[in-house]
DNA sequence: TATTGTTATACTCTATAACTATA
DNA sequence: TATAGTTATAGAGTATAACAATA
């Protein structure tokens, strides 16, 4: 048996291109990037948060991160404030105009994302979870296996 | 029940970029881009095909697809030759310098990615590959009932 | 010395549309 | 008229490294 694992390769390649285009679709009517959602979407419903605990939960690198956070400020829907604990840090949070944004899309994206799934029954969406979850766990793994190596 | 479907959302995402993430670190160290691999890999034990059949494979747009393949002609590896049936179209093919290096590097890049499979049996790998195909399947048709409303 | 964030560089990909040459 | 591919445009994300301010 060579190479069983290739179809699943495959399959998670070409899931995650239909996800990722099924919902940048709605993210783009919203004039917003998908990057650009996912930082709005991470600090909805937060007082903001450091620059640097932004790009972790976003996965988007510092200076990448920097340029994103820019082009949101530009359109006055985050600002930066000091950190009042540490000088060389600065927190992003939403400004108001970003907040009733965050209130009017993030309810909408989720409402069109749900049309996916009316078919999967609650046991399918528990076992692709697990499954995910195991798939995930195997690359970090691996990655972490090749670090020390 | 309200959006019991989000955690598969997240995990799928954070599935697919820890994959990303462990395939183009190696596809890196070969002085490729992942466009630049997936079209190496597509040409690789084949003749050529035309870039409109490529860029279907490939999910690359057109006009995107153009200027990867001058970045892989550029390098030697890729050689446009005019299609004998129809003026119109170009067809792209490996150079012999191209197919060495899909010769030496596919399958290296294939045991590297095994490594992160060693702890998954056969059925999870079925068990997986269903999923995620009925997760795409579940993508597709939503956008596909989107686009006649 | 180490860390947070910005800046600079250079590239790669993306979306879109106008354009050409064939069909 | 429609199709294959190129070109043009403008943007947006990526990697990387050097840098300033602060810890």
């Amino acid at each position: 048996m060579t190479h069983a694992f290739l179809p699943v390769l495959r399959e998670l390649a070409e899931a995650y291109q239909a996800f990722e285009a099924y919902s940048s679709a709605h993210i783009r009517t919203l004039d917003l990037t998908p990057p650009q959602f996912d930082i709005i979407a991470t600090l909805g419903n937060t007082t903001g948060m450091p620059l640097k605990e932004l790009g972790e939960k976003t996965l988007i690198t510092k200076g990448t991160l920097t340029g994103v956070v820019d082009r949101l400020t530009d359109k006055k829907l985050v600002q930066r404030i000091a950190s009042p604990s540490d000088g060389r840090s600065q927190i992003v949070q939403l400004t108001p105009q970003g907040e009733a944004l965050f209130a009017q899309i993030f309810p909408a994206h989720l409402g069109y994302m749900a049309l996916a799934f009316t078919e999967l029954s609650a046991q399918d969406l528990v076992s692709m979870e697990n499954n995910l979850s195991r798939l995930r766990t195997a690359f970090m793994a691996a990655r972490a296996g090749k670090e020390q190596a």
